[in-house]
DNA sequence: GATGAATGAGTGTTCATTCAT
DNA sequence: AATGAATGAACACTCATTCAT
């Protein structure tokens, strides 16, 4: 693809072996094979023949299923460390930039429900494969940081509550904005409504995002805690 | 099963030839199998073998791979709905019936992994099999009845906040008590933190107790949505 | 089926469990899956199952797979011999005789295509099961004596021509009631003609019995095989 | 096959990774294989093990065993058309060129026991497969074209007799080449005569050209079919 | 660098048959 | 006499992977 606009070499015009292209158009059909199929669903054949290249090749550039697998994995993810490090929220409000924070996730996830099928087939085998990567560890997130650094300056300012942990509220963040997409099939057949309709979509996030407000926001003075809210609060069942 | 009901005989005890209890014994084998490996990860011999039935048997009693792929789903779903009906709040307040109701769910997927990983596995390919069950559809749930009841109760009473939709605040619970569960793998591998320590859990549960009572208080009079509050609401980044 | 015309034994009133009912069920269902699949083909489930009999009782009545085709192609052959054996042409005209023994052959194959089936499907395993008979050649066909008896006659009266051989022309006259029949399907669609519409089966027959009568009717005293003649017997191209 | 061609090197003339001749090799194999036990009773293995290549192979040249079946169909029958294509009787006598085709026939078919069974395999499954075929009906069959020819000139010039369709006659004629050979074991069996003897087959088939010599010769002038004749031609028993 | 040919080890499924009651 | 439960051996077909060029 790119190939095409590449520098024009002595004795090579039209790039038919193009080494980069073709590797990265295996990659590409790869990710949308493990991400439909995957890991066990996922077929050797299937990747080659739709990259069009013979299935000699993907052993040649990638080593195996396993090894093209963890590729895949550590390319979708990349890329949502790629779009995390263009986040800058120095020049918003705190709880703007939170909230500004969970829009990007769902616009991230929405946008790559490959992303999404990938991890959610990782953590069925227990993120085997994910741990196998040495990339991934090493590909720190910078959002938790960025997340510290609002909670810390909208706790300085009052205008957010207290008590809240970075990483509990990140992972809360992306529980909203992933789960009602990723179990959306299911939940539609199970309550006969079509949770993947722009309409439920939007009215979801509306609410979500009414919940988070209300849940940075601190408390007005005269009305911390009573007696009666921390009952309600552990009046649980047992799990 | 059966066989503690049947006249205890001298030398023979347990009956080797019980079709009812193989049939249940590689059900229960099969529900490991797929909720482990997922469907095309499972193999029919693992299931035979660990059900010390001869192959032949898991086509004579499910007819095939699919047929009893479809029968684990609903045999797993069908425990859900079972307690469900359990599920009793009219003698409790509207607020401590949801906060219960939400323990109930947290604490289900809790008990009941290979529920979760069935359904996430389902989700992975578009709930193909759950739409060829029949039974599934008819399993209504009992849930969004009572989750309407309760909010309309709680909203006659004035304590619970109005324009909570039903379905919305139950996609909002499932989704507050499954993902951290189901995501923790790879999530604990990203943040290297253990998100199954039982402490990480507990403290999780805590903070989303907190957000979910917060979100169903309805506001005090004089805090009331303010230009500053709607502008917020609206400054998301665009998907 | 029978079973309910039998005299009324002194217990027994309704007989459900009518030993040899069932059998003779068994078999005709055995006959009709044998002359559809051939042996390879044809599934004991399915015997069973058709007859409506638990498949452990086709192994009760006929021992196995083999037995029970092994008696299939003896009952099957049973009924040609009985009705063969109902032929008399002691009144009729030899060539009369012949021709309608031609006829009889031709109707009962008409009306017995499962005979047909077996016999082809037989000699595709080089009569390995009906070499296992013991009773088929000891069902000696008096076709072939009955043959032999109407050409001698016919030779010493003059109405038919000499050096007929009964085997010979028996298994001519078989030939010419079968083939088209038995293979009906291929030329049919070779043809693009359809071979079992009851006109082309008619015209058919037609002709076939004028080039037999043609070859039974002795040639004319001047019109004996000439040098042209016996050199065009001789022309055909080597096998 | 290629190997005959390629430049002999020192120490390897058979070349071991010859796409073509393991094709071939297969479906030479894959013709006995049908041909001797049916569609059913052939087995996938033993066509790899007996072509000595894997079994991977057979499904990566041909698709499948129903595949692989319908292209032996094919090639079988591909045989036959190419050598009726070498037919030329515009040289011969019209009644001499009608018996050259006879022996032609007969000369085939012997040569070619597996394209009888393959037919007799097929008409016992109602040529199933012959209908999925796309080339077979294709392959359309010269021989009729070249029958009616020499039946029109014959009946021109006075030397074969009229009101034979071509057809017929050909479905006459290869009725009386093949069943005596398709049919050979049941019938040897039953006689207790080997129809297979050369002795047996050479005695038929002079009688067999006999009676159509006969039948294609017109009636002399003064030997038109009598009524007592054509009674007789009506004497048949009802089907 | 690139490819077609080839393969060992499964993988779901089916078959005829026997065991225990 | 009759039956449901259970099985070993095949059988068509597939998969990830390597060989030879």
């Amino acid at each position: 693809m790119a190939a095409a606009t590449s520098v024009p070499k002595p004795a090579a015009k039209a790039p038919k072996r193009d080494a980069t292209a073709t590797r990265a158009r295996l990659l590409k059909v790869a990710v949308a094979e493990f991400a439909t199929k995957g890991y066990s669903g996922a077929r050797m054949d299937a990747v080659a023949s739709r990259a069009k290249v013979n299935i000699r090749m993907v052993y040649h550039y990638f080593g195996g299923k396993e090894a093209l697998y963890i590729e895949v994995l550590e390319h979708t993810l990349a890329k949502l460390r790629t779009d995390e490090l263009k986040l800058d929220f120095s020049a918003v409000m705190p709880i703007d930039g939170i909230m500004q924070l969970f829009d990007f996730i769902d616009g991230h996830f929405a946008a790559h429900p490959e992303l999404m099928k990938l991890l959610s087939s990782e953590n069925l085998n227990k993120a085997r494969f994910m741990q196998k990567s040495i990339l991934i560890p090493a590909m720190a997130t910078p959002v938790l940081k960025l997340l510290q650094n609002l909670l810390q300056r909208g706790v300085a300012d009052g205008a957010i509550a207290r008590g809240i942990a970075p990483l509990h509220l990140y992972v809360t963040l992306v529980s909203l904005a992933y789960f009602h997409k990723s179990n959306a099939h299911t939940l539609s057949r199970i309550f006969e409504t079509d949770l993947l309709a722009l309409a439920w979509q939007a009215d979801h996030k509306a609410q979500t995002r009414r919940m988070l407000l209300q849940f940075l926001t601190p408390p007005p003075a005269h009305a911390r805690p009573t007696p009666r809210a921390k009952q309600t609060l552990a009046a649980g069942v047992p799990a």
